[in-house]
DNA sequence: GTGGATATTGACCGTATGGTCACTATTGGC
DNA sequence: GCCAATAGTGACCATACGGTCAATATCCAC
């Protein structure tokens, strides 16, 4: 009993999340997200209220898929060790990294959207702070559960605890999506993620 | 032969320095930097040209400090593994975060202005790109001269080659700088530190 | 004190910004 | 076929933006 929508909610999400996350909160004007939402402004007041809102359903868009991708990516292998290195290298890939694809944009190494969201708007910005800071604490606690398990198997070095070393490696992670902003090279990450894997290991006395 | 300035150019670089530093390139206005540097517009764009041409004044202003700084904190240590505590002590201590004091500014927690710049700016702007890389690649030339040393004095691990000990300190630390944005507390990264400094020691045989 | 030179000022400009809203279009239920 | 309800549209709005410039003020050398 009323008009339906003509567009994808999904389609114009993924193609918002691409914009902001190459570009950033302030310098996306209403503008770009017109076009590559290929959608009239008023449209999109209508169905997302405003910029802020748009690009917070955006960021959480992100922050659950990075999630799940996360969980995913360390299922189905032979070890927790083997998981770890394959989403560090899956972290380093271009596949990982947003293409912005969506709307016909160029292909642009973006890092990591959540860590662009916490340079540019955790400190003015309680909100977006505590929604950022809850996402950074989730992953974490996967990569402790992950390293935790891989203590149990005699893979990982069990002389630092599981949560010390999911922390280190999360700011690990974080540097390189810093990294990735700025075109370094990726056999230079990736031989960076081997070395932080090998260090991970649990050593055998000689 | 002409009316000198009435204006410290220092001053005001710094006070244009802290607020690029705390709030980024887009989020700061020409009101904002008038009211920090306590100019007129007018005078602002005859010292400086335009907010562009003020930020990479600001900005290397900043890169130049802060390698000096590295450079005198390596400096009078009783070893290299020490001098790179220190520095490491320094970039997570609050005195070393810019407290954006000038023009009565409130204090928060700011990271690193290069980083900052690195994630807003360099995936769309080579000139910034050029000048971010540089300076990444300074700085981990002297991270990597001092773990040389290390390993020369035999307090630093040798099984690793000194530029990859580098590049992942620079990483760490360029996470470390995310992690501040965020307002994580002191003592965590502070623990994280020392683990850090602790995995680069030379291991003797058990 | 006059002149040449530079600094300071604030009014002004064109444009882009985020956001609103009255109007029209399109639907399903009755 | 009409109605209630929601979607789409684009003109419109106030303001904030980065930037310019002519007029004025202030200096030093002579």
């Amino acid at each position: 009993m009323a008009r339906p929508r003509q567009f994808d909610e999904d389609t114009v999400l993924d193609a918002a999340m691409a914009v902001f996350w190459a570009k950033g909160y302030e310098a996306t004007s209403i503008a770009d997200l017109m076009a590559v939402m290929n959608l009239k402004k008023g449209s999109i007041y209508k169905a997302f209220t405003d910029k802020r809102t748009l690009f917070v359903m955006a960021l959480e868009r992100y922050m659950e898929r990075n999630f799940t991708g996360f969980k995913q990516m360390l299922e189905g292998h032979e070890s927790p060790l083997a998981a770890l290195g394959h989403v560090l290298h899956n972290i380093v890939s271009e596949e990982h990294l947003s293409t912005a694809e969506a709307g016909g944009g160029q292909c642009v190494v973006n890092g990591c959207f959540m860590v662009n969201a916490i340079v540019e708007l955790a400190p003015h910005d309680e909100e977006f702070k505590h929604i950022l800071q809850r996402q950074v604490a989730r992953i974490e606690q996967l990569l402790e559960d992950t390293i935790f398990q891989g203590q149990g198997f005699g893979e990982i070095r069990t002389d630092r605890d599981a949560a010390d070393l999911a922390q280190g490696l999360m700011v690990f992670i974080q540097g390189l999506q810093t990294d990735a902003r700025c075109g370094f090279p990726k056999d230079k990450t990736e031989r960076l993620c081997r070395m932080v894997m090998d260090d991970m290991r649990q050593k055998r006395a000689a």
